[in-house]
DNA sequence: TCCTTTCTTGACCTTTTAGTCAAGTGAAAA
DNA sequence: TTTTCACTTGACTAAAAGGTCAAGAAAGGA
């Protein structure tokens, strides 16, 4: 049952995190969630940054590795994409978290900055293995355009408009 | 007198949640940076949240309209755009509140669709005195690679790739 | 000048928050 | 069986948070 904990605890984390963000989560919600007590938690991370942390490195970057890094071209890549408002209630993890903590708190800033890095990689890996020409402008133009256009499908909830701005970008890119 | 403790009220407040979020800053804060009581600024805003709102329709909403209005060219507009890192030390003051608040009040989440319903027509409007083509989609397409271009170089600090993107765009679609 | 309304003060209240700790449980190793 | 160590409990603490209020100061109109 070692592992269990730890694991349960990461996963309500995330969801919480993810919804209220991280300063406006209280650790409270989390336990109950979990249904364990609080020095259970605190055997496991020594405070509520280090479980932030922790939910970054295991959860937001896992996430990421496991929905990018078997994705084989192209067009595959755009319909992940366009099938973010299905799955991310929230918006996009790591730009979320990015957006509230890296100028609060400079361990945040470099684990966010460094899982950031690797998106891009993974998504620039995809770009070239399709032979597209200068794969790391278009990765950050790739990766620019679908965190904003989502960030604008939370504000207007129209899926239409979101696919059709990045389609519009695949067309006008390839 | 009058007005003067509202209106610093209300700077201290936008710079304070730009920041540090609207749920990670406290009040203590801005009451301290202004120099007066609690009381006092409770005299202004029934709550914390009334504050918010407050700051979105007279400084986000006000710093949107100031900026976008006058603009005259798309040339202009792209300029202005790039010049964002040097304006925007925390990201886009909407984005950031968007991303922080639309998931957990209603309130928030109305307001600020509604701010960035006009942000979008003010771009759109800058499109179509230039004669530009399918305006809308095009506004969001902007404003999408523009708000996901600035997140990016917050994480990376690297000016030239965030003109880079953007100025793609700019070639991509004119 | 006097009166009314608009601010301002600062102490106070209540709730919530992250974090601590000594005591206990239980499973696995010895 | 006994010992050990990883984990869990739940009550406790201290600080910080948002918010209230009665009383006083200023400002403006009559």
């Amino acid at each position: 049952m070692k592992k269990d904990t730890r694991e349960a605890l990461l996963d309500s984390a995330f969801n919480t995190f993810y919804k209220q963000g991280f300063q406006g989560a209280n650790i409270a919600t989390i336990l109950n969630d979990v249904g364990i007590n609080k020095g259970s938690m605190y055997h496991f991370f020594k405070s509520k940054k280090a479980l932030g942390l922790a939910v970054i490195e295991e959860r937001i970057e896992r996430n990421l590795v496991n929905k990018y890094a078997s994705i084989k071209s192209v067009e595959e890549l755009f319909d992940v994409l366009c099938s973010a408002p299905k799955t991310l209630a929230y918006g996009c993890p790591l730009n979320k978290m990015s957006q509230e903590m890296i100028y609060i708190d400079t361990d945040f800033q470099k684990l966010l900055s460094t899982t950031y890095g690797k998106f891009e990689t993974l998504v620039q890996m995809i770009l070239e293995r399709d032979g597209v020409e200068s794969s790391e402008l278009k990765a950050k133009q790739i990766i620019a355009t679908y965190e904003g256009a989502l960030m604008i499908y939370h504000l207007n909830r129209q899926d239409e408009e979101f696919v059709l701005v990045l389609r519009g970008l695949e067309q006008d890119i390839f």
